[in-house]
DNA sequence: TCAATATATCATCAATTAATGATATGTTAT
DNA sequence: ATAACATATCATTAATTGATGATATATTGA
């Protein structure tokens, strides 16, 4: 049983990777086309510094990858799966977005 | 645009819904059958209020559902492809695992 | 009715975490 | 070499959120 927290507990900090905006948005925006950090904030309008500690707490997680090439770094989504994980969301969200909209334990 | 950063904010506001140790916890507990609250606490060794607490927060999206008997009211899961999701969280991690282990950008 | 059991609600506290701003590092072109 | 650009790092702050404990509501059986 105390395995299975474990498991749970790295389970729930995986989902915890898609469960902020920004974090989301940028997971998003990266899913079709691979991009630098600095297009990436002019796109979600947030801070550099922010999209880049978001980035590389998503890199370390291995959810995200990138690549270097002078002096921009390109970042696009590190596993398929991670994308199909995305959209399954969207699919369950047609169905139950009023309720999660309501929801009131959670601001945003 | 707008648009679609208010429907990011839903989703991540979904994938929250998981991104809890206790909650991702209840979620896989009532994912094979339905449960009281009392329960989901003993086995989660969480106390009634934080459970129930959770329960109708899951709830409020539809993330769950019950049904009341007597005394007891019975959860379990709202959709199947909540399950199917929760499943494919296990797939990623399968690969991703030590990534996630040692991302210091969140505690547990 | 009253006690026992099961669940819900809710304010408060403690812990977590997102964002900011400042600064550091690395790369390219002049 | 140095200015300009791109990104990373990190301490601090502000906001969010999970857990607790107390209490309220509901149901059943004696």
């Amino acid at each position: 049983m105390k395995q299975k927290v474990d498991q749970f507990e790295l389970k729930a900090k995986l989902f915890r990777g898609f469960g902020d905006v920004t974090r989301l948005s940028i997971l998003e925006s990266i899913s079709e086309e691979e991009k630098t950090v600095t297009k990436i904030s002019e796109e979600l309008d947030q801070s550099q510094s922010n999209v880049s500690n978001h980035l590389s707490c998503l890199s370390e997680c291995g959810l995200v990858k990138s690549r270097k090439d002078g002096k921009n770094r390109f970042y696009s989504i590190g596993d398929k799966r991670v994308v199909k994980l995305l959209k399954q969301g969207d699919d369950i969200l047609s169905d139950i977005a009023e309720g999660i909209y309501s929801c009131v334990n959670y601001k945003k």
